[in-house]
DNA sequence: GTAGGTGCAAACAATTTGCACTCTT
DNA sequence: AAGAGTGCAAATTGTTTGCACCTAC
């Protein structure tokens, strides 16, 4: 995400009010690139603000994701949607044990695809997504710590 | 997905039973190539089997999924987690529009992580999706008709 | 002053679960 | 016969909405 104040002067020109709970969720999200859920955030900001309501950080989250100040990101996992604060082209390595997210911000040559193979869809953008254990969670006592998680040891094969 | 007979036989082999539901539903997934949601493949069944219960559907698609004969789908749309019955690695062409998805089954050369970019993670697999409007969805009247859907004129430029 | 924003509670939608009954094995 | 599976209804979870009050402009 770019700086406070160029998304503030952005939200402004759209003719969105800046509130205290906007600003402090914006505050928030600037530097923040772990791909929270809503609510992730609203936990996170209503330690700073303590009578923010979920509906807000909701409706926040929503409203900046239909202005592309923030990408929704797609995510195998059950904890509800994700937003991701770079809204730039880039990948992603996704922890299949504890649903880390770190963004790659470099380019792959040759991932493309011929006009057969895009069956007359018009291209607009490409993601990747790499599917691994971090190495947080390659260590057996860490894999037993998450919540709700077993890693299905068939996944622990090499690339296929 | 395989045929009939190997999946029958694979599901047996880990103890499940045969019963007529999870028949008329595997037979149903056999053939299809549409990333379904669990409430498309009950309307699909439960006209073969009206009464079947979304229950048994719900259950059986989540079997399948943990014995990993069905994948789950990563998907931006909000109608519900979907299943690709192509368990082989292979790669995305969605429709922004109507999420249509459409496998690609190559691979890109070069789609690889150094170490220092896999940051420590120990990688399993990878998987690109690609962005697009599909034929059908780039008429304007189809695009009109896109129930609850509009395409974000900005989204319409080429490939960033 | 006024339209837009906030926050409560209620509505919704997708999925899971508890449990009595049924059917595959 | 025994235990897995089914299907109903109820519970859960993530998210949106209706609406009265509030506040940034």
């Amino acid at each position: 995400m770019k700086s406070i104040d160029t998304l503030l002067s952005r939200l402004r020109q759209r003719g969105l009010r800046i509130t205290p709970q906007r600003r402090v969720i914006l505050e928030f999200l600037v530097n923040e690139e772990s791909h929270p859920t809503a609510e992730q955030v609203y936990q996170r900001v209503s330690s700073l603000m303590p009578d923010i309501s979920r509906t807000t950080v909701y409706n926040t989250l929503r409203e900046l994701s239909d202005l592309g100040e923030l990408a929704p990101v797609q995510d195998l996992s059950q904890d509800g949607r994700r937003y991701d604060t770079s809204t730039e082209p880039h990948h992603h390595l996704y922890c299949v044990a504890c649903h880390t997210i770190i963004d790659i911000h470099r380019d792959f040559e040759g991932m493309s695809l011929s006009p057969e193979e895009a069956s007359g869809y018009q291209i607009l953008s490409h993601q990747a997504t790499f599917y691994g254990i971090c190495p947080d969670c390659q260590s057996p006592a860490s894999v037993a710590t998450q919540a709700g998680w077993t890693v299905d040891p068939d996944a622990l094969n090499s690339e296929t």
